[in-house]
RNA sequence: GUGAUUGUAGCUCAGUUGGUUAGAGCGUCGGAUUGUGGUUCCGAAGGUCACGGGUUCGAGCCCCGCCUUUCACCCCA
């Protein structure tokens, strides 16, 4: 039997872990300095709490899980023959398995709304599964860290995210771009050609813009159905450039007879001005084309893209007035973001940018040449850790050379050899394993210079 | 879900128009070297050619199916 594990899914290796870490504990300290405290949720969740949040290409996305026992105890054969795979499922299953972080939250924040005190800020870096065909930068396994404030309409907590953003991409020191939009200003754009669900075709079309030019994305939305009259009305916004300021002065002469338009250009326009303030090391910029998540966001949209990698957005988020109004409670707005781990580490391993500090994990392996020298070497290692060094002793008697290129191959930075030489003379021999350079001296002074 | 693409030793890959016993490098193990790794030399182990069927005197190579890899679309982190 071969080896394998499922399409989609990785293992990692312990000095991949050791990259990993260093961008979960990252992320982790940025969360916890900006006040966020964490929860976590269970891998699976009812299905009735995942179908129907995502839309309908998220609902085929989900992993659903098999009843246990019997599961087909409750389909009668008549059933059984129809083969409608999506009718039947609710039959056998009732479990599947987390798809994002934000509707488990949501679910979390109204079953314990007793125990909370709003605004709430929690933070939870956790797996999430996704049914989808892999390809570069997706998985069907990958880690989300999502940062959310619910219980407060204020626009200070999208400028709050958008600084945390900036504070995570400089200490990870990756060069990336956030984007920007506004729903209200998506809706207001389908509000003043009367077609509110055309929104995704027309912002797919906008996305075209600088790769086919106007007249193909103008033919593209008459194909899609848009009148001649509301071609020409949104074409300034097709073709909408320049900086954040010239684009929303534009987006103000359009929209002006939109008051949900307004109040999206009006919100975007605070927001910007907020973080103008903050000196932020990271490049913002107006993006109408951003709809991601159009099933739940009500406001801000926001995206991340690495400037040096050509992959998928690294970090998601926006604003959502209403997502714990399916679980009943109502008129709790939320704003939240969500660092894809698995892509940011995509993109760090291209890049190599991981400080090498903070990757070794054992400073120093002891050798001992005999058993009687690894009686001494049990007490050698226990005091090294006494004194905060991560040091192991090889467990085997077995040839030095063997014993040093288990060293090597780990990486670790130091060994101790322990023969007769030394026990009769009570010292230790140090090696150091870059230079090669040996030392042979007593307990005291051999500690210090690993310290 | 649609369209391509990949699969040969633990890893990376050669393998001619179908032709005898399928190769290399790296890694592993042993030795040169019983107290010295990362350099060198010698040797060894390691294969259901993804899997199942078919064509053929003969298939790693051709055909069909299936799984897998990677990529694009859709959607997304």
């Amino acid at each position: 039997m071969k080896p394998t594990i499922p399409k989609g899914t990785r293992d990692f290796l312990p000095n991949e872990m050791a990259k990993r870490n260093y961008i979960f504990n990252t992320i982790k300290e940025v969360f916890r300095l900006y006040g966020f405290n964490q929860i976590e949720t269970p891998a699976m969740e009812n299905l009735s709490t995942l179908m129907g949040k995502y839309g309908e290409e998220g609902d085929k996305l989900l992993f659903k899980i098999l009843n246990s026992g019997d599961y087909l105890a409750n389909v009668s054969a008549d059933e059984l023959v129809t083969k409608e795979s999506n009718k039947l499922v609710n039959k056998f299953s009732e479990k599947g398995l987390r798809y994002d972080l934000t509707v488990p939250f949501a679910r979390f924040v109204v079953q314990y709304r007793d125990k909370i005190t709003f605004p709430f800020k929690r933070y939870q870096i956790q797996p999430v599964w996704r049914a989808d065909r892999p390809q570069k930068g997706r998985y069907r396994e990958f880690f989300q860290c999502d940062a959310d404030i619910v219980g407060s309409d204020s626009l200070v907590n999208e400028v709050e995210l958008i600084q945390l953003i900036d504070d995570v991409f400089t200490r990870l020191q990756l060069n990336v771009l956030i984007k920007l939009n506004n729903r209200k200003i998506l809706s207001g754009i389908a509000e003043l050609i009367g077609e509110h669900d055309k929104i995704v075709d027309i912002t797919v079309a906008i996305d075209k813009y600088e790769k086919i030019g106007l007249e193909n994305v103008q033919k593209e939305l008459l194909e899609k159905g848009l009148t001649l009259h509301a071609i020409e009305t949104i074409t300034p916004i097709i073709t909408l450039s320049g900086d954040n300021g010239t684009k929303l002065e534009m987006l103000k002469k359009v929209l002006a007879t939109s008051s949900v338009g307004m109040e999206g250009i009006q919100e975007l326009q605070t927001v910007l001005n907020y973080v103008a303030g903050l000196n932020l090391k990271t490049a913002i910029e107006i993006d109408l084309t951003l709809a991601r998540g159009l099933n739940y966001y009500t406001g801000a949209i926001l995206e991340v893209k690495s400037l040096d990698v050509q992959i998928g957005s690294i970090t998601g988020g926006g604003r959502y007035d209403n997502l714990t109004g399916v679980f009943g409670m109502q008129g709790v707005s939320g704003v939240g973001i969500s660092f894809g781990a698995d892509r940011i580490y995509d993109v760090l391993n291209q890049l190599e940018l991981y400080p090498k500090e903070k990757m070794n994990q054992t400073n120093v392996l002891v050798l001992p040449f005999g058993e009687k020298e690894q009686v001494y070497g049990l007490e050698i290692v226990k005091e090294l850790r006494k004194n905060g060094i991560a040091a192991e002793l090889y467990p085997d008697v077995v040839k030095i050379k063997k014993q040093l290129a288990y060293a090597d191959n780990n990486g670790i930075p130091y060994v101790i050899l322990i023969g007769e030489n030394e026990i009769n003379t009570q010292t230790l021999t140090l090696k150091n394993m870059l230079t090669g350079e040996q030392y042979t001296g007593d307990k005291d002074t051999v500690f210090a210079k690993i310290l």
